[in-house]
DNA sequence: ATAATATTGTGGAAATAATCACAAACTCGC
DNA sequence: GCGAGTTTGTGATTATTTCCACAATATTAT
C-alpha cells in the first residue's frame, strides 16, 4: 500500500458501509461479504472490496469479512474510533434537536459546546449544556475542538462561517441552506432537506396528489 | 436536444444551482454567469454550462443568464413550479422542527400530513397539524402526496418504508441512520449528520482539542 | 465602425470511476 | 484429503464525468 492519496468518492462512501456494519452487529451477525454487504447498501460488490483494498487486505477468501473487525479497520480510517468535540451553533429547533439526539457518542462525535446570540438564550440551560454568547467564540478554550455544526438562520451562515474558520475549525456541518465559501483547508457539509426533496421531485411523475 | 436521459449527477447538481440563483435574486441580483454562479458553489464554471446545455440554451454570449429565466426554467426541469404536498412521519424532535420550518413552501413543497404511532401523541395538536395515527396510512385519503419525510426511529424505518411503497411513495427522505430497500422506481434521499461528520473526520489531522 | 472584452455552448481529450473476470485461497461435506 | 462451492483482491477493460479550448455571438469603449 502507497500512501497515495484516496478519492474523495471512496472516502464518502465508507461512512455508509460502517453504518450498515454496526447495524448488522447490533443483530448479532458476525461475518458478512462484499455481496451481502453491497446487498444492503445498494452498492456493487466489486465496488466493495476496490474501495476497502485502498487500505489494506480485511477479508478472507472463501468466508468474507468478520464484522467487528471491519467495523475497527473502518473506525480507525475514518478516525472515529476516538470520540470528537463538536460545537452547535444557533439553538433554535434544529440546534435542540441536535442536542437531543442520543446517536452521536457511539459514532465518534460528541456535543460539548452550544451557542446563540439571542439574549434571551444565552445563560438559559438547554438538557445538560448551558447556552454561551456566539460573540465569545475565539475567546479562551470557549470553543472546543475543530467541528461545527452550524444551525443559524441562512443570512448569519457566511458570517459564523469566517469567524469559525479564523478560530481553527477544520469542518462545518452546515444546516443552513446557503453555499460557505472557506479555505481549501477546511471542510464542509451540508444537509438541507430541500434539495434531498427537489432531487426527487425531478424523478415524479404524474401529478401532486 | 434528444430525449437521451439525463445523469444522475447533473440532476443533483440542480438544486444546487438553483438555491444560489434564488440567494442571489434575493439580493436582487439581475445576471449571473457561469463563472460567477460556479465561484458560489465551488463548481467550475464549464461543469455548469455544460450541465445547462443538458436541458436548452439558457444563456447569451457576451451576458451570460438572467437570473429570474434561469430559476424558472430550473424549477421548471425540476418540477418545483409547483407545490408537492409532504407527509412527515415520525413526530418527535426532527419531525417537530420540520414541521416548524418556514423554508419549504417557496421551494416547492408544503407539509400537509403529520403522523405518529405513539397514542400519547395521536390526536394532538402540533402547530397547525393534527397528529394521526400512522396505522391509518392507506386507509381513506389519509396520506395525500407521493412524498415523505421518515424521522422515526432507526428500528422501525424499513417497516414503515414498505407499507409507504405500497402506498404509492415514490420519494422518501429519510432521516432515520439505516439504508432503506425498496423498489427501483422509488427514490430515497438520505439525510444523517453523523456520516457528514465522519466524511468530515477522515481529513481532520492532530488531536481532538 | 471597429477593436477589445466577455461569455456561451459544445466537440473532443483527459481524468476519474465503475465493472468485469479470474487466479488464489479459504470452507465444508463426505 | 478431495472436489465442489465461496469469496477475496486486483489487473484490465469499459463507462462516465470532468475539463479544455475555441468558434460564435454579444456588449462596451472609443
Ligand atoms: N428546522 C428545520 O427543520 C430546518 C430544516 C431545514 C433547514 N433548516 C435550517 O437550519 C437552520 C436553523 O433552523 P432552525 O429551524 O433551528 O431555525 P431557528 O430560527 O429556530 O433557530 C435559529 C437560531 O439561531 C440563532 N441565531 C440567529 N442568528 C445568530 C447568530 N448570528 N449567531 C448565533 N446564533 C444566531 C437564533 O437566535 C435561533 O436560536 C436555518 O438555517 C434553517 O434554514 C432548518
Ligand atoms: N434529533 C436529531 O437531531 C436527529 C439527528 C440525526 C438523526 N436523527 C434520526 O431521526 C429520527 C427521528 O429522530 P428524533 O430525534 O425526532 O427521534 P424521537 O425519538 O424524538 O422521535 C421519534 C418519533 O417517532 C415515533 N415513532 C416511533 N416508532 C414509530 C412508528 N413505528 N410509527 C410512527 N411513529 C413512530 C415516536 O413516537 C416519536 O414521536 C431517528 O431515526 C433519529 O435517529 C435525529
Amino acid at each position: 500500500m502507497v500512501d497515495r492519496v484516496v478519492p474523495d468518492v471512496i472516502v464518502s462512501r465508507l461512512p455508509v458501509y460502517l453504518r450498515a456494519l454496526q447495524f448488522m452487529q447490533m443483530q448479532a451477525v458476525t461475518t458478512t461479504s462484499s455481496q451481502d454487504l453491497g446487498s444492503k447498501v445498494n452498492i456493487s460488490a466489486a465496488q466493495i472490496r476496490k474501495d476497502l483494498s485502498q487500505f489494506g487486505e480485511f477479508g478472507k477468501q472463501g468466508t468474507g469479512y468478520n464484522v467487528e473487525a471491519l467495523i475497527a479497520h473502518l473506525e480507525k480510517i475514518l478516525q472515529v474510533e476516538k470520540v470528537w468535540d463538536v460545537a452547535v451553533i444557533g439553538m433554535g429547533d434544529m440546534g435542540h434537536a441536535l442536542t437531543r439526539y442520543g446517536g452521536f457518542l457511539n459514532r465518534g462525535f460528541r456535543i460539548t459546546d452550544c451557542f446563540d446570540n439571542d439574549p434571551a438564550k444565552i445563560g438559559s440551560q438547554a438538557g445538560q449544556y448551558i447556552i454561551k454568547d456566539v460573540a465569545d467564540i475565539g475567546k479562551g478554550d470557549c470553543l472546543r475542538g475543530k467541528m461545527v455544526m452550524l444551525c443559524v438562520p441562512a443570512a448569519a451562515a457566511q458570517k459564523i462561517a469566517n469567524k469559525l474558520v479564523e478560530c481553527g475549525v477544520k469542518a462545518i456541518l452546515n444546516y443552513a441552506p446557503v453555499h460557505l465559501s472557506v479555505p481549501a483547508d477546511v471542510r464542509v457539509q451540508y444537509i438541507d432537506p430541500v434539495i434531498g426533496l427537489q432531487r426527487m421531485a425531478y424523478y415524479l411523475h404524474e401529478k401532486n396528489e
